[in-house]
DNA sequence: TTGTACGCGTTATCAG
DNA sequence: CTGATAACGCGTACAA
């Protein structure tokens, strides 16, 4: 920048001001500015900028995982918000674990992010407590969480489990399975087995532990979770409530000759897009994903520049797809 | 810092030695050091670190799409290799756009990114003097760049594109047609079309326009191509080189009851999972995604490191997963 | 092994 | 509208 303004015959201040804020400053000299910019191929240095302004143009994303195409759309969300307001995108993954994201909060804390995205709503506690301390703007966004570090968006994953179990009983189907991840460290899983629960005692419908399973992600877990639960437990209807489950349970359905849903009816939870091309298209839940991403960077992005103060806690809300696997 | 210094009544050089390189300190300083820290909750600043010591730990990553779900194994490789050794990522997406990948990386570069990976091969010709005097480390990971910045990791989408085609010429096919995304402003698609006339050439078989298909992404998109190309253009085995077309495709079959390969041949250029639990599976290439990320952040680290000045060129090869669709 | 002085490249602040 | 000066929080280079 020394260089710029030598050759621009200002002083660096002035740089600094043509470059961040153009109109603060007289045509003729910004004329110069730029010239000697493009001039010199002068790059600002954000580090710098960012130590003495005390505030960064970055902000951080933690996802469970990167490779969970789950997660594209949200990601992809974010960076449009991101990027049309000229702030940067870090991401990492926590494969799930508590202690792993800890670490990774610290990291981020460390490089100095203006505002931290989670995915998960349940975190260690020394992580609750360094972001408290650092007063840093956060969103979750996994879950309505019931106790929020600070921001949500989000939808109610319990509400949208039990509206599809409702969903099924009202098309007529009584022996209603659930299919879901390992709940253990998934608060997302836990939460749908709670809707499930309470639509169940809403219909009066007794819990058979046969119709409710645990499976690991990955098509084969959706296959083995179909056949189990069709000869096994007799469900004539099956939620497949996370992952690509309901995917594996279709094609396993069409390799046994099963008709869906004449034999067993499939539903699913994300709207992958390809569960309305299969045959028969598959039923299920139309959530907000790019959405959440959207609106959860913007919020940030609200509070950051002080444009708004509040807790806010947005709940995107969620629709039932009814397609002809049910 | 300051803080902790005083705390543990040392100087904050001594601070910074205590935390960055442990062993250059007697334990009994490092314990009182480490005892302040936790009692103050400090958390280093990696911006003033950064600008100190001329070099970060943050390697940028520009993708085409962060929605495409393509990327995200490769993401994910290069996620785990930079945890591993402490860096942090900083990705975006150019949308497919050279003057957009050409800012980001200007913005990469204000940010003083240790590193850039880059899954395009074509950039805009400022982007390239510009990493050119940044003297950055980049790795290219899309196409083995026959003229690569700096280096690569990655596998020929042209000898891909042609081994298919052989292998399917050697099933007995004899007109085989391709289907890619937009050849325009990708690289890829353009080395795979190049391939699949090469294997033509090769084989003695004319190039007929009408089975060379040019499609958007998306599931629909390869609908309409089979049925075009099976019903216009009498193809008898359909190569689709690129996203996921021939999932489509393969719906679009079922749904008129095109037995395959009985009617049409399906073959696919990635090794989604999916593909091979279709009913029938589909055969594909297996190509290293997860292995280019993870071999691609290696490199960049060991070159950033100065564990190695060379301008590394690997090829990671495929394999064809030949399957029951062909 | 520990400490001192200085500089990294910006921006905030205040004076002109 | 423009400039001088002092931070920002750390690491490098040297000295003790």
């Amino acid at each position: 920048m020394r260089d710029v303004a030598q050759q621009a015959g200002v002083s660096t201040m002035t740089v600094s001001r043509a470059l961040s804020d153009p109109e603060k400053v007289s045509p003729e000299i910004r004329r110069r500015v730029e010239a000697a910019v493009a001039a010199i191929g002068y790059v600002p240095n954000r580090l710098a900028g960012s130590l003495s302004s005390q505030n960064s143009r970055v902000i951080g994303l933690i996802v469970p995982s990167l490779e969970n195409s789950l997660f594209a759309p949200t990601i992809q969300g974010v960076s449009e918000v991101l990027r049309r307001q000229g702030y940067q995108l870090m991401v990492a993954d926590c494969g799930y674990r508590e202690e792993d994201e800890a670490a990774l909060i610290t990291a981020f804390l460390a490089q100095r992010v203006a505002g931290l995205m989670l995915h998960n709503t349940r975190h260690a506690d020394g992580a609750r407590q360094m972001l408290a301390r650092a007063g840093l703007p956060v969103v979750e966004t996994g879950e309505m969480a019931p106790d929020p570090i600070d921001m949500v968006v989000s939808y109610s994953n319990e509400d949208a489990a039990r509206a599809m179990v409702l969903h099924l009983h009202r098309l007529g189907y009584r022996r209603i399975a659930l299919v879901t991840l390992p709940a253990a460290n998934n608060d997302r899983s836990r939460a749908r087995q709670a809707g499930f629960r309470a639509a169940l005692a809403e219909l009066g419908l007794a819990e058979d532990p046969r119709l409710m399973l645990e499976m690991p992600p990955g098509l084969p877990s959706g296959a083995e979770a179909v056949v189990r639960l069709v000869e096994g437990a007799q469900a004539d209807a099956i939620f497949f409530a996370g992952d690509v489950l309901a995917i594996g349970a279709h094609f396993e359905c069409q390799r046994r000759g099963w008709a869906v849903p004449g034999r067993v009816a499939l539903a699913a939870f994300d709207n992958f897009e390809l569960l309305g091309q299969m045959v028969p298209p598959v039923t299920t839940l139309r959530l907000p994903r790019a959405e959440i991403g959207r609106r959860a960077a913007q919020i940030l992005l609200d509070r950051i520049q002080g444009r708004s103060d509040e807790k806010v806690r947005i709940d995107l809300r969620f629709e039932i797809i009814q397609r002809a696997s049910s």
